[in-house]
Parts: C-alpha cells; structure tokens; sequence
DNA sequence: TTGTTTCCCATTGACACCCATATTATCCCG
DNA sequence: CGGGATAATATGGGTGTCAATGGGAAACAA
C-alpha cells in the first residue's frame, strides 16, 4: 500500500497556484487505480477539525469518510448534519498540466497560510500547514508520542526490533 | 529470516550520495520479498526517538507501522498527532543503480552526520550513526550490558543476535 | 472591456542513470 | 600454499531527464 510521507515545503504563486508533490501524487494516482485513463484526476481537501491545517487525499479517502458516516447508526437528521458539517467544506480540486492546484482562499484563510506552506505526510491522508504552525505542531505531537511509546509497543504484535524494544 | 547484523562504514560523497552495504541491500530485497520484478525497490528512513541516529529497514517496516497506527483506537486529535510523528519524518528512498541513496538534509543534521557514517544492524531493522557517536553510545550499551549480567544470562538460551549490541 | 481560469512553454536546478576507476573478496590454477 | 585472474563492490564524475516554478497566451465569466 502507498502512503503520504514526508513533509515537503512549498510556496503559492502568483496566480495562487501550489505544485503537489510529485510522491504525493503518485500516491494519489495508486490510490485511484490510475488504471482509467480519462479518470479524473485531483485531490480532496477540507480543513481540518482540530488543528488550524488543511486535509485531503485521493478518492478513496472520501469514500472513507462517507462509508463511515453511513455506518454510524444516527437518526436521518444527526446523520444530515453531521455529512453537512463533514462535506459542506470539502473541495475536489483539478492538477492543472503540471501538477498544481488553487487551494480555496476559505481553506487558505483557515490554515493561516500565505505564501509558503508545506505538505506533511500522515499516511492514509496528508495535510498542507503553515510552516511555523506546523513546527509548533510538531514538536507537541512528538511530546505526545514520546508519551504513548508503551502503547505503542504493546499495540504491536510483531515488533520490527526484535528483543530490544525501543520503537522509533 | 534474513536480518541486519554487523556494522559497516561509509561515507558520503560530494553529491550527497552513500552506497548502502550490500548485506544490507539482500537483506532488504528478502524483506520486500525480492519476487514481484516491478516491487518498489529502496529502503525507509526516519529519525530514531531516542538516539541521535537515523533509523531505516524495508517495506515491511514500515507497513507494520502502518498498521500499527491503523489499529490504535484513539481520538482523532491524538492519532493526527501520532501519525504525524511517524510519518511527517519518514523518507522513503529509491536506490539508484548502484544501490547508492540520497539521505535527506534533515536526517543527517539529526544524527549529526558530516561525511562519515555508519550502518549498524540490529536485526529487523538497522541504523545510521555518527562514527563517533556511535562510538560512544556502544560504550554506554556495554557498561549497561555489564550491570544487567544476570539478566543476559538468564537469556543465554535466547537465539543469538541478542541485545549486546556487539558486533564486528 | 477587466478579471479569472486553464493550458502551454521556458528556465532552472535537482536528481537519476550511466560509465569509469579503484579497492576488495573469491576462486582457480600452477 | 602462493600468485594471479575474475568477479563483486565501493566510489567518483559526466550528462540527460524530470520536477518545480515563473510567465505568456487563449478560453471563459461577469
């Protein structure tokens, strides 16, 4: 399975144009089956729900979300809220020839992002941050991951380190 | 299985290039189950949580952390965090024919790595470490191996490869 | 018109591929 | 057992290709 990884940074345009990375867009095209020719091509992105960053993947991430919106057992009027609220802000954005999109200003507004930017790789999906949001990000995510090691560890049924337990 | 063992030095070259060891190379091709002709041939790196060093391995590596990260069953906010710490810095790198590959900038400045290296096994996955910092880390493995006797004896019957650390 | 979007082309720079050489390991033969 | 030949690896460098980026021209909207 391909995944998002990385971080990569990027900048706008003038025309508000930002090239997708090119291993970010072979992971969405492996994603699509890029087997259809005429297939259209692009990302999805949304703003996230808990962090000031933009979100989106290839086709099958949408799907995802809707499958589970359907899964979840709600009465008609949660559930129409709760696809308004998850689908009212998502955007299918088009490459143009050379990979680029024009991401929404209202997405933009959100992340807080002017000129640069950059692309983070989360594994089935990526997100698109301010570089200095995201360094703040960063640096307490990894305290929290540091946190969760032992989680981490008794999640994984077969580490990949043998006998001596440290995980990353 | 095939695992990484021993320690090799390398240098890089003024490209930004290094060959990774050729146990190492057959190591990974076993791993990624060298079959399938067009299997996406290279290796996966990040930075190690605890050591100043680069940490690397095959696919399977990182599906496992993949999964891992699939399985936990966590707010959103805390998976988004994990997830980001896992793969935001992970790099995965083609070889070019001569199983040579390009380290990112940001790896090397994590483990403090100028122009001399070294890989270092460690079973299932293997790292990358400043020569002399590896130096130094070994001596503390060994005087921790030292105080932990008992416990390394009562693993005597343990296959080999264990925790010592070791090598060459 | 004016502004916006889409496509196309040009330039730059990074990287992948190829080849050449040096060094080492392995094996065969004398 | 030693010498030499052969193969495999490591390392250095030249060059072509592709991705990123900027800007111009054509389609489209208001």
């Amino acid at each position: 399975m391909t995944m998002f990884m990385s971080t990569i940074s990027g900048k706008i345009d003038a025309k508000g144009r930002v090239s997708v990375p090119s291993v970010f867009r072979s992971a969405i095209s492996a994603q699509n089956g890029a087997a259809q020719s005429g297939a259209p091509q692009g990302i999805f992105v949304y703003p996230s729900f808990t962090e000031n960053a933009i979100e989106g993947g290839g086709h099958t991430l949408m799907n995802d979300i809707g499958a589970m919106v359907e899964r979840l057992n709600l009465f008609a009027e949660e559930r129409d809220a709760l696809a308004a609220s998850l689908f009212a802000d998502s955007h299918h954005l088009n490459f143009d020839p050379d990979g680029r999109v024009s991401l929404p200003a209202a997405l933009l507004a959100h992340a807080g992002i002017e000129k640069e930017l950059c692309f983070v790789g989360m594994g089935g999906k990526f997100q698109i941050w301010n570089p200095q949001g995201f360094a703040d990000f960063r640096s307490k995510s990894r305290a929290m991951a540091l946190e969760q090691r032992g989680l981490l560890r008794s999640l994984s049924h077969a580490p990949p380190g043998g006998t001596d337990g440290s995980q990353r």
